[in-house]
Order: C-alpha cells, then structure tokens, then sequence
RNA sequence: GCCGUCGUAGCUCAGCCUGGUAGAGCGUGUGCUUGGUAAGCACAAGGUCGCGGGAUCGAAUCCCGUCGACGGCUCCA
C-alpha cells in the first residue's frame, strides 16, 4: 500500500471501518486522525482525512500487540478466579501482562493459549467505553492496581475509557483491534515473576510474556527466528565447538577456557595489541591485588564493596582482588614525574578484573564474575583531548572492521544535565574568597568554600564544556552522527558510548570513551606546565571490546560459530579416506601446521562420512579430504563451509589459506 | 538479593505425578570393516540420580534445607 493509499478521507457521523474497502480492512487495526490513533469504530463528528493503521506496520503491530495482552488477561481471568490484572504493553516484539496470581509454570501456559484461541474464534466485538472517574473507580473496586493507575492517570470530574469484550474489560486507552478475531496468531512464550512496579517490597506478580502477528505464516517465521537465536547461544556454541567450560561448584560465574576458547582469546588479545601500539598506546601489567587502602583512595570502596572479592591476611592487612584496572594504571603513572611534554602518556593492559555479580545476575559470558578489559588510560593535558579522543574513535572503526563485514555502529554522547548537577563532580568559585575547588554537592553534607567556608559558591562548567566539546569536535571530525543524552554522563565526565548491531539485530553497548576529572584529583595527578606549574592532567578511560568475553559472544553468535578463518580454532580439518592414506595425510598436517595454520589429522579408525559429520558441531573453516588422487598429485580436495569442494595443489593451497588467515579476511576464499 | 523453573552418563534427554536402589540416542573404547565428502556392523566401559537432612521396611521419585544453572525483576563503577 502506498503512502497515498492509506490516506482517506472518511464522512461525518459513519464509523472509519464502513469506508474502508472489504478487501483492505482486515489487514488494518486502527486509523489516525490528527496525529492522534483512534479505534476503527471510531465515528467523526465532521468529514475528516483519516491515515490507516496496517497490522503489520510498526505501529499496528504495537496496538496487535496490546489487543493480544488484553486477550491473554481475559483467558488468565477465566481460567484463574483469583486473578488481579496489573498492567500488559506491548514490548519490542511481543507483549507481557502483570498479574497478581498464584505461581505459574511455562506448561500452564498452554492452557491458557487455547482460551485465548478460543476466544479469538468467538470473534468478540472490542468495543471502546467512555467512563467518568467516579465509574472507572466503581467498575475497578475489586482491584487496587487499576484503581491506583485511574487516581494517577485520571484527573477528577475527567473521563476517560475502558475497552470491553465479552465478559471482560480494562482501563486502557486503546486503540485496539476492532474485534478478537484479529488474534488468532498469538503465542505465549514464557512466564516470569516481577513486582509490582519493579519495586521489590511490593506485591509479587506473574508476568507472562507473549507475542502476536497478524497471520500465522509472520508468526511462524518470528517463531523460527526465535528458534535460531537459541541455537546460537553463545553457551550452545562454546560447548559444541569445546571453548570453554564453567564449574558450577567450584567457581560459580568464572569462565574457564578451554585450549580451543583460549586460542581465540589470544588471537583478540594479539590484534588488541597490535592496534594498540599503532596507535601509541604502550603496554603494561598490574597485579590481580592491591592494599584496601588503594581502593579507599580511589573510591571504588565506598560505593562497589558489596561487588569486591575482599580478604584479610592473618598479619591483618586487608587486600581486595581488582574490579577495576584504572589505579593501578594511576599507579605506574605516579612512579615518576611529568612535563606537559611528556603527555599524553597512555597505557593498556588486557586486565582481568573481578566483580562479585550477585546469584541472579551471573549468565554465561554475558555477565560472568571474571572478565577481561582490553582498558586503557590516557592521561592528557586539556588541549590534547579532541586530538586522543578522535584516535581513539578511529581504533574503535579499524577494530570492528577486522571482525565483521560493515559493522553498524550507533554512538551515544552523555552529557551532564546542567539543570540537575548536584550529581556530578564540577568546580564551584568562591564569591567570597575567589578560590577555585572541586565539589560532588550530593556527595558531602554542605556545600561551603574549603578555603573560606563561605557558602557564596557559584558552579563553573568550564571544564565540563570544555571536554564535551573535546568528545563532539572528535565525532563530528571523523564523521560520525550521534545522539546526544543529558544526563546520562558519569559523575565524573561525559563520554562517549559505541553500540553494535548484531547478525540478530540486537545491539551491544562495547567500546566507552570516558573523560575523567575526578581520579586525577582523587590521586593529585599532576605534571609541570609551561609555566613550570602542577597542573591535574585529564585522564581518558576508554575501553574498544569492552570485555574479551562479552566480544566473544558476540561474534560466536554472529556467525553462529562460523567464525573468520583467522580466529578459527579449527582452520584445517584434515581426513583421510582410509588410513592406507595416513601417510600423506601427516605430510599434509605437517606441511600445515609449519606455516602456522591450525590444522589436526583425524586418521582414526572411523569412516570419513562419520568423521565428517562429527567434525560439523566444531565448525572447522576447511575439511581437507586426502586419498590416492591427491596423495599421487600432491593435491588436496578442500571443502569449505559452502560445501563446495575444490581440488587444490597442496603448496598452493597453503599459500591461499595463509594469505586468508594474514588479511583476516572475513569471507571465505577458498 | 527477589520470584519462577530446573539439576539423572562427556553431550541431549526419558524415568519422578502413581516410591521397590536407573534407561535411550550421540560421543568414547575395542574388534570387524578400509571407505571419495552429513548415520557401515558388533561388543564394551561409563551414573554416590547436585549436596545435606527428614518421614518410609524401602527414595532418582515424597517433604525440608542448601548449592548451582536458566528465565525474569533489580543492579551493572
């Protein structure tokens, strides 16, 4: 339907749907009137020009969606007596209600489903009441969510509406689709418990999630997606292609890296490396431990103790395991002294750190209690800022590009909020004294001068000026658009946060460019200037995978454990077709592995179609299959992940994997 | 941390409701077979049924506790 079809002009004192041609209506939920979405009973009081709602728009799926919630609630009502509705929106891709009910399990849901469809088949009419207040709080008595959503939402002598079908209703302002029949392809996908407004001491509530499209075959397909994005669960992957493993009784949330999972590992940690010194960045180590002491100075203590692995020695002195690798950068930058020429000094380290995720928070590689940051601190003077942070943007770039074909890349700015800075650490001048000083107002009990003790302060956002200009001057000088979020910037400084989009079109927040004002400080950073003064020198935090683990999940569910030959554990599956073939079959591995190319022999008692097929579960990039021909050509038959097999002179071969693997191409070439 | 579901062989799972001390497939090992690109045949090994307690003549099975995993909620420097 075209732009201009789905604008129609509708006459006074009929309902929308009536001028809808029968062929198109039930292919539209809901139609918009000045900007405004409206039900298709809708009946206008003068000729109007009416915009359709298709169902399987963005915006008809979201009112498909929210019918569907209301038909799910209906079905829960008559199948539980004892039910109380809370609320049901539509999400991303489906929907959920909240209910307060006694606990359900994902197989009640089936039961519930076939209410729903057969409510769906009844074709109830959903028909929009209009209630003053007064009624909406008689016809909702009996239950104390809705009640509290009317006082909220309904002002006193207003209206407002309830949405009706069959014996059911709610408050709700629709719109909705005109009659259940538009819900017969709905699903219910799992339940889940919550609260009552996400606040855990109040009341506890089911949530159980669905999703509906418009037909069944969109339905069938959303299904199938759903389908392959399990199948490509990082921890499905890992299992099957032997990365890693988690012992669950003796370190619950640490990962442990099996040969193949470490080898990719070090592959990511070698380009980190590589790009790293390219750009200037000079390598360093940190321990795994320092004093309490450190982590009290940096404040990393008093806010994040409950998330820090904490221990005391029998001599008394308390250490804590690093949740963080920035003091311990601010460490070896205090070991010596600096001239404004000697800056910018900027270390990286791949630091692992450790942070104790409470029970419920821990998953796979997603969220485990060890990680490591491929984290580097900059420690600038205020003039080097766009310069640095541009670098760093273009890092960032170059190292997306070497993992995936044209990364979508979506760049976040998080300023401060100068209308609500108590938050943030700025600079307040003394009115009274004219002393400069740095002050976080809601971290101390009331704000006066240090120096003074005057209260006649006034806030100075020059320097928070200063370095968001630095962050939008580097975006906008290599070109990148970004949104930008008051509000949203660390206490300490703005920053800059880079999102990726995924092969399932789910997006990841990875690489963060943070300015820090308060660490310098904190440690009284300090280098000489021109003037040969101490001056606090800016420090850039930034991160380009954010955490190796997290990267990895991403790209071994990207493709689906697939990966580029260059960081694919296994890049030569090497079979021959019998084992009076094993002889060449080595010479071939040999001749392999001396070019560095991962490559095994499997010359097992096996036949090759069993060897073949049990090697799939560890995607190798390349199955090399070797008999009599090749053995007496010096050729081998090459399969590669399309299924296309090719006959390649072996040296010629090695020659054209190794350049593959050398250029990280990303498609295979063979 | 809170709520729900779950925990049986290396992996995937059955058995649990209705108690009588475990089963399949894959994988592994051995033997036969010696093969041309996703299921050749046979035999075998492998499990304190997460852990602890309780009621029972008897528990993988019922009850309680605990640890862990998963899905959410909340959190994520």
């Amino acid at each position: 339907m075209s732009e201009k079809e789905k604008k129609m002009s509708v006459a006074k004192g009929k309902p929308i749907a009536q001028s809808i041609p029968g062929g198109l209506l039930p292919s539209i939920v809901a139609a918009r009137i000045d900007g405004t979405l409206v039900d298709l009973s809708f009946v206008p009081d003068h000729e109007v020009e009416v915009e359709l709602i298709k169902a399987d728009s963005e915006e008809g799926l979201r009112i498909l969606r929210h019918s569907a919630a209301h038909l799910t609630a209906q079905a829960v009502l008559s199948l539980y007596r004892n039910a109380k509705l809370n609320a049901g929106p539509p999400t991303e891709d489906g929907f959920y209600y909240d209910i307060q009910m006694d606990p359900i399990s994902s197989e009640d849901l089936g039961k519930i489903e076939e209410k729903m469809k057969e409510l769906s088949a009844r074709k109830l009419k959903i028909e929009r009441v209009e209630m003053s207040r007064e009624e909406l709080e008689r016809e909702f008595s009996n239950n104390k969510f809705k009640l509290d959503k009317i006082v909220a939402k309904v002002k006193p002598g207003h209206k407002s509406t309830v949405y009706r079908q069959g014996d059911f209703q709610d408050f709700c302002t629709g719109p909705h689709v005109p009659d259940t029949s538009y819900l017969s392809a709905v699903k219910l996908l799992s339940v889940a418990s919550t609260n009552y407004m996400g606040d855990v001491t109040k009341e506890k509530m089911v949530r159980i999630y669905g999703t509906a499209f418009p037909d069944k075959k969109s339905l069938d397909q959303f299904l199938a997606m759903r389908e392959e994005s399990m199948k490509r669960d990082h921890r499905k992957i890992g299992q099957e292609m032997d990365l890693f493993t988690f012992n669950s009784e003796r370190a619950p949330g640490f990962p442990l890296y099996a040969p193949n999972g470490q080898w990719i590992r070090s592959r990511m940690v070698g380009f980190m490396k590589d790009l790293n010194e390219r750009y200037g960045w000079q390598e360093v180590w940190t321990p795994h431990l320092f004093r309490d002491t450190m982590w009290k100075q940096s404040g990393h203590y008093a806010k994040y103790k409950d998330n820090m692995y904490l221990f005391q020695l029998s001599d008394g002195d308390s250490y804590a395991i690093k949740p963080m690798n920035c003091p311990g950068h601010i460490t070896i930058f205090e070991r010596t002294m600096y001239s404004y020429r000697d800056l910018p000094v900027k270390y990286f380290e791949a630091g692992t750190v450790y942070r104790y995720e409470k029970s419920g928070e821990v998953g796979g590689l997603t969220r485990p209690r060890a990680f490591t940051i491929d984290d580097g601190h900059a420690f600038l003077r205020m003039d080097q800022m766009v310069t640095e942070i541009a670098a760093v943007l273009s890092m960032v770039k170059e190292a997306f590009s070497a993992f995936f074909h044209k990364p979508e890349m979506i760049y976040d700015l998080s300023v401060i909020d100068k209308e609500n800075y108590d938050n943030y650490l700025i600079s307040y001048h003394c009115n009274s004294c004219d002393s400069i000083s740095d002050i976080r107002k809601a971290a101390v009990e009331e704000l006066k001068c240090p120096v003074c003790g005057s209260t006649e302060l006034e806030p100075d956002f020059s320097r928070w000026d200063a370095a968001t200009e630095a962050l939008k001057n580097a975006l906008v000088s290599n070109d990148i658009p970004f949104k930008e979020y008051p509000g949203e910037a660390a206490f300490y400084g703005p920053k800059i946060d880079i999102h990726v989009k995924d092969a399932l079109g789910r997006s990841w927040q990875l690489s963060t460019v943070q300015l820090d004002f308060f660490m310098p400080i904190n440690f009284d950073l300090n280098f000489i200037n021109e003037q040969g003064k101490k001056e606090t020198p800016v420090m850039v935090h930034r991160a380009i995978y954010g955490s190796y683990e997290r990267f990895m999940v991403i790209l071994l569910e990207s493709y689906a454990g697939k990966l580029p030959t260059w960081i694919s554990p296994l890049q030569c599956y090497v079979v021959p077709v019998s084992q009076s073939f094993s002889d060449y079959g080595r010479k071939v591995e040999k001749a392999l592995k001396a070019r560095g190319i991962r490559a095994i022999l499997d010359d097992t008692n096996e036949t090759m179609n069993r060897k073949i097929r049990n090697i799939r579960r560890q995607r190798p990039s390349y199955i090399v299959v070797v008999g009599g021909k090749e053995s007496e050509t010096n050729t081998v038959s090459v399969r590669n992940r399309e299924e296309k097999q090719t006959v390649y002179d072996l040296e010629k071969f090695i020659d054209a994997i190794s350049r593959e693997i050398d250029e990280r191409e990303i498609q295979q070439t063979l």
